[in-house]
DNA sequence: AAATATACTGAACAGTGTTTATTTTATCCA
DNA sequence: TGGATAAAATAAACACTGTTCAGTATATTT
């Protein structure tokens, strides 16, 4: 039976056109212009059409999320290349922060914006973050193993390290830190230098 | 010329009720329910007639995120009373975290939401969150300038404290955190230990 | 070739922010 | 006080949004 395995394939190849042409958007155009009527004309079908391959716009975003969040783990592989345990964690640090400037959109879509995070279930668990995080965690739990942090708690740790440089991103890009009135094009250098010196304080 | 007087005070009224409404709506029922039909409805004027008094829905809700930033403010004053400036730290730091749990929809205007700071210009100051601010820029400053904490910078002090914080809260709310897999009735109290683990670890 | 199943779409529904022409209400002046 | 003027409020429309559904076109099966 080769042509169910065709169908299947097809079903699969559509869902791809339209995950593709919706994280296009995102990364040229903003979030703002990811509507689905824009995606069905860039697509050339009809906005109904998105429906038989997505349950909705959550769904859709979701399968965006899952996308944007390879893109992160393949910067993490990319960028990650100490052996030393604290040198990762700061290589990391510094890795999501130019992530986050170089993919605004894209940012926005992982971590802030509500929408992709209605599809998952009460109970149910988030599998697309997971990568990334076992990054985090990771290197974390080596740190706290071999006492190289002051951090009794590998969970604590990660999620402290996570918190703290995507506090700093999130204020930033929702311009929250126009409060402090620092030099807008000295910001980046300014928040990088903030995450080092982070880094530095948990160090045991 | 008293009817000018009036028309003034008229016009400042009508503001007033527009905004209470609004924040009603957010408060009672979240960010969702709040449009401007909705708002018309609630205080029984026509959608078009708010337009006589705001330019747009981001200038209401400028206005709307003036109103929970004197709730914080309030907020602050009631919870930070230690005179230790390290104490007051945690107390903030503690303060600001039960006001997210407390009034999640507001802390959304304020600090996650970009919508209403489409209304403060590229180069204008954003005066809303000011009199907040400075009460955590005032305590981190004292701290830095004693040498209570392991910052030399009282900006870097402050944006750290707040930006650590903030991390948290966020990723929370929009429960990125989920992929941590943690309890979620624990959350509360495991983050406010973060917290406090934090303001240990600035300490010098 | 006819019957069935699959894929797709046009049109509609209910909602959004916003604008404009029109009507209602209030103020001013003869 | 009555008519002109100014101010305030609105109904209706516009252009958009996510989503659904009846109907059409295309494949597949018999």
């Amino acid at each position: 039976m080769g042509i169910t395995e065709r169908k299947e394939r097809e079903k699969a190849e559509m869902r791809r056109r339209i995950v593709d042409a919706a994280i296009d958007m995102f990364v040229a155009e903003g979030y703002e212009k990811v509507s689905i009527r824009n995606i069905a004309d860039k697509i050339e079908y009809s906005p109904a059409t998105i429906y038989l391959y997505y349950k909705d716009k959550d769904e859709l975003l979701y399968d965006v999320q899952a996308e944007a969040f390879g893109k992160l783990a393949a910067y993490f592989k990319a960028k990650i290349t100490a052996a030393d345990p604290l040198e990762r964690v700061e290589q990391l640090a510094l890795a999501y922060f130019d992530f986050s400037q170089e993919y605004q959109e894209l940012y926005d879509l992982m971590f802030i914006i509500k929408a992709p995070m209605n599809s998952v279930e009460e109970d149910e668990e988030w599998k697309n973050g997971l990568e990334a995080f076992s990054y985090l965690r990771d290197i974390m739990t080596e740190c706290v193993e071999k006492k190289l942090v002051r951090f009794e708690d590998p969970m604590t740790a990660t999620l402290s390290v996570w918190a703290f440089v995507h506090g700093f991103i999130s204020l930033n890009l929702r311009c929250r830190i126009k409060i402090a009135q620092l030099d807008v094009l000295a910001l980046p250098a300014f928040v990088r230098s903030c995450v080092q010196h982070y880094v530095n304080t948990i160090k045991a």
